[in-house]
DNA sequence: CCACGTCGCTAAACTGATTTAGCAGAGCAT
DNA sequence: ATGCTCTGCTAAATCAGTTTAGCGACGTGG
């Protein structure tokens, strides 16, 4: 790649200068005396060469290389780290930087090369992405410079970027309140081992006491809470076929993703009722599949975009050491109506 | 990042030799004179130290950094991404590499903008990505160095990785044929833009030589062929409803991808029609879906972590020359059957 | 007239590796 | 004794920037 490209020698030979006075003027340095004239000779030469810096020379100067590091425990597997990703090129750019990807799979040897990779091209930062929002062990290696966790916490006092999980519970309960369910409201998604360790799940526990606490506020508790071992399709289905065996049927129900939602659509469907007009349903993720059902789902989208792209903004312009909480914004769809009787 | 590091220097200081031979011990130089003894003390010093070298350092003097550019037009918005970066995370990996990446979004400001990010870090090659099978124009700048197309081809002649969607064409003809549908198949998601437009897909026309191909083998033709603007579930439900008003029910559907599969499901349930009993489908991509559906959707899976794998090591192990078409495994699941009558 | 400060600029050191050119000593033949 | 080769190793140049230290010319005040 890059053959022949013009030097900073190259640039002071033709502006008649020296390689001291090309740098300083091209880096903007203040408190320089150098001239107008000079300012001007230097940026027509360089304008003219097309003089791109070198970065691995700058960088083995100055120890910065306008590089961050992406390391996430798993991409492919969600497809909601394409998200994360996306915000974060987006917000780099901005901010001339670049961003190196790797992953560990969860796996501590490979965990170990990439932190080496990382340390070697001595990357300016890093961000430190867990597709699942959880609590999670920082490597210390890194702790050398600046991190930041992105849907992710830690024991140790780090930065971090995370889903409102517990305002978009208390969205979605409002949500149905304001169409005037109150006691025949149930829950798909009850699980104990999201709820309870934080390194498997924060979403669980958030959600829930966003859900309950809106509910309690209202003088209304939960009809009936499903418990799913998984939060996939099948589980949703599952849940909901007993649902609908209790002698009170809801009028709506809370599933905790999306997936869930999509399987408890499958057995309306196959118990011949109607979303939204014999039940209404509202979810949490916005998963793509959220548009394509029919209805389509009411959903408090994970906004993913925004968080890696705060996650970029915290760690190059300072967070403020606190947790940055990013809204989840309720995508309206057809799935809620008002209780039919 | 990084403090205190050994360098090359501080590990020959203590073997008791020149930075010349520990860089020649540590690089395994052939041909050096280097004694056995001198080898083990670099060794031993370098281990004690913890020596890591320096790559700015290093491609400042050789040009090589170890490094792959992944650049994309899109990462985000297809959940395919995810699989093309594992694959290629895998394989760099494997071969002590790292991936940069970038996304141009199709604009021409942002991908000049990621080529001069690229060129500037000097890259050892660069993996350019189409989220959508399809020919598009390389921009000339990054034809200085090593460049594989990923799910792509281009006029020049450079090397590309490409799923094969005629043989998964041929193979899901194969399949209902085995299981003695023959006259009453139709097809969904006919699109002459896909089509004709290889700038916008390759895939659709591939798929469907591969079909018609096959079909054309045994003798049989397409009952019906329904068109579709667009390949989203939505248009795979339409599609399906003007299928069922037809006098003669197909027994077999061919969808163009999972997402029109997952509307035809839709209208199927609707009508009250039973998969795979009144009518068999198969389909291509294996999203995420094709999983959770009910029954089970068998489809031919876009491989795309072997595609990314692929162009890694096309990149860097030398490709032949030749497009690398990689084959897509039939999930086989529980949508097709004999036909009933 | 001289010391001093300011202006405008530059030489050279420095970053940490790789690589070229070549040196000292041993062994051997003439 | 001399020239030659071979062995085992090193000094110094090099990559392309940034940064430190400082130089010469000029203006000014005492």
């Amino acid at each position: 790649m890059g053959r022949e490209r013009a030097t900073l020698a190259d640039v002071a030979r033709r502006a008649g200068l020296s390689k001291t006075a090309a740098s300083m003027v091209l880096n903007g340095r203040e408190g320089t005396r150098l001239s107008a004239e000079a300012h001007q000779r230097v940026f027509a030469a360089a304008e003219e060469l097309g003089y791109r810096p070198n970065v691995a020379a700058r960088s083995l100067r100055t120890r910065k290389t306008a590089t961050i590091a992406f390391v996430s425990d798993i991409v492919a597997t969600t497809r909601f780290a394409g998200g994360l990703i996306r915000g974060a090129l987006d917000a780099a750019r901005e901010r001339d930087h670049v961003l190196l990807i790797t992953e560990t799979q969860g796996d501590a040897t490979f965990e170990r090369y990439a932190i080496e990779a990382i340390l070697d091209r001595q990357v300016d930062g890093v961000i430190y992405a867990a597709m699942a929002t959880r609590r999670l062990a920082v490597p210390p290696a890194i702790l050398g410079g600046p991190v930041v966790l992105l849907n992710a916490t830690s024991p140790e006092p780090l930065p971090c970027v995370l889903p409102d999980d517990e305002g978009a519970g208390a969205m979605a309960a409002e949500t149905l309140l304001a169409q005037g369910h109150r006691d025949r409201i149930a829950l798909i998604g009850r699980n104990r081992q999201k709820e309870r360790d934080p390194e498997i799940s924060l979403a669980a526990d958030a959600r829930l006491r966003g859900i309950r606490g809106t509910l309690a506020a209202a003088g209304v508790s939960l009809l009936t809470e499903g418990f799913c071992p998984e939060w996939l399709p099948e589980h949703g289905y599952a849940a909901m076929r007993t649902l609908l065996d209790r002698p009170t049927r809801p009028t709506a129900v809370i599933c905790m993703n999306d997936r869930l939602a999509f399987g408890a659509y499958q057995a309306l469907g196959e118990a011949g009722l109607t979303i939204p007009d014999d039940l209404s349903v509202i979810s949490f993720d916005d998963d793509p599949i959220a548009a394509w059902l029919r209805p389509g789902l009411s959903t408090a989208a994970l906004p993913h975009e925004q968080m890696g792209r705060r996650a970029v903004e915290v760690l190059l312009d300072g967070g403020d050491g606190a947790a940055s909480f990013v809204p989840m914004p309720l995508r309206r769809r057809r799935s809620v109506a008002a209780p039919a009787d």
